[in-house]
DNA sequence: ACAATTATTTGAAAATTATAACAAAAGTTA
DNA sequence: TAACTTTTGTTATAATTTTCAAATAATTGT
């Protein structure tokens, strides 16, 4: 079998490969060289190339790579060539904006329930979308073969609800509290870290104010 | 001098173990090991001990780490010893959202300032906060003295907000949109990657399917 | 058809980061 | 005070990831 041992930080940039080729075709741009990608998404051309390199060969030397095809084939290996339902735990302010923003559905993901336990939410629409009780949640998951679960409550609460989401056999979970959540082997958490981003932030900024730069 | 060339991912870990004591302080628990701090955020013991090593040496052999004197310790380092006023360009649901998440002024940031060119928006209060027009920012950021901004606009308009703010002074942006944004040498960017954390959930979930895992 | 050009492949070297092992230090107990 | 336990700080080792450079292949223009 071809080696599947694929570093995380190429699965990462193939996604910012994959959205910078959408551009690119949408500007009607048929070719592309690993040096254009390179330039478009800020990493070195070695590195493009290496980190398609794990999935094929995919370009044609001395011409470069076609947008389209090379499109397709990342969203193939990304698995976005299937559409993923979504659960989201928390329709507060942040479960809100995640419900109405749209760049989640161009690629194919599509939000298939939205769960609060605060009695004076549910009930309520965000778009189409009826917010209903936690408790709901093992049963419209199974109905709607969701995989993914999206974490969108309190810090505090965090974990609760990540048990939750793993009883009712989630896989996957995307937190976007800054707490850590533990979850059983075989089950993939991912932090969407917006205080770790800041605060590496302010450590460089301190370090800077600190050496007068 | 110090050894200053400290891993990335080391000062997002520190981020972590500073959040893990923070809640260790509230409990009341004074001493702490490497191992607890470790099995807390689930990183290997060595880890936080090669970490920490970095900055200094926080804690007694045989005995530990004092919690409020390692949080006090974390918190120097990543600079959050003191107020970070952040200027957010975006006034939708993703920057409502951030002008109302309490967890951001708990860690010493708060925001100064909230920008929109959307007149129906322009003038509106979010909590004590008034949206300006995004033709303020720059008079605004020096009167508030801001270094950071946060860019909460629509993709396609995510790199012109980062020129405007690069123009207007910004030592740093932390962009929320999936786009790639350049910006010169000795400015720090930040991105908030919420698609890439969703697409390597799927990039997973999806060979799993292919292996019948 | 052939040379010149361009850009990918491929594999090895270098750099970075993480893991593991161990000696030194502090506290505890007899 | 001396042995013993605990846990750190540090050094050495291993693994991963990135960068570099040489080889190869395809295309374009003459
Ligand atoms: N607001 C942001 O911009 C932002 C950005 C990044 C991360 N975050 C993090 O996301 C989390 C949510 O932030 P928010 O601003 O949306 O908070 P919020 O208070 O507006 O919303 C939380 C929602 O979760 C619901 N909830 C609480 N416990 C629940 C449970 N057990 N089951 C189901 N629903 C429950 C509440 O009723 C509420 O509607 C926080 O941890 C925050 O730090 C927020
Ligand atoms: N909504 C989310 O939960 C979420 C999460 C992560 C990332 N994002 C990303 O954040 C961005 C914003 O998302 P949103 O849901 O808040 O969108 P939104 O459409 O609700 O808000 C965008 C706001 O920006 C304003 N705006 C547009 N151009 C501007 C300009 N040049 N200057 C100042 N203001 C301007 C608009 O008037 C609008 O109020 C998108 O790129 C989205 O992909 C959103």
């Amino acid at each position: 079998m071809k080696t599947l041992r694929v570093p995380e930080a190429t699965v990462s940039r193939l996604s910012i490969y994959s959205r910078f080729l959408e551009r690119l075709d949408k500007n009607g741009i048929t070719t592309v060289s690993s040096g254009e990608i390179a330039d478009g998404v800020g990493v070195s051309p070695a590195q493009v190339r290496k980190d398609l390199a794990y999935f094929g060969d995919f370009g044609t030397r001395g011409v470069g790579y076609n947008v389209k095809d090379l499109l397709k084939y990342t969203l193939k290996i990304l698995g976005l060539d299937q559409e993923w339902p979504l659960a989201i735990v928390g329709a507060g302010n942040l479960g809100f904006a995640l419900c109405t923003n749209r760049s989640l559905s161009i690629r194919g993901f599509r939000i298939a329930g939205v769960f609060d336990n605060n009695s004076t939410r549910v009930g309520k629409r965000i778009g189409n979308l009826e917010i209903k009780p936690l408790a709901q949640f093992p049963e419209i998951v199974k109905k709607e073969n969701i995989r993914i679960g999206v974490i969108a409550v309190h810090t505090s609460l965090a974990q609760e609800v990540a048990d939750i989401m793993v009883k009712s056999g989630m896989q996957a979970i995307l937190n976007f509290s800054p707490a850590t959540i533990n979850v059983p082997d075989g089950i993939e958490i991912r932090n969407v870290d917006l205080s770790i981003k800041l605060e590496l932030i302010t450590f460089n900024l301190g370090l800077r104010t600190a050496q007068n730069l």
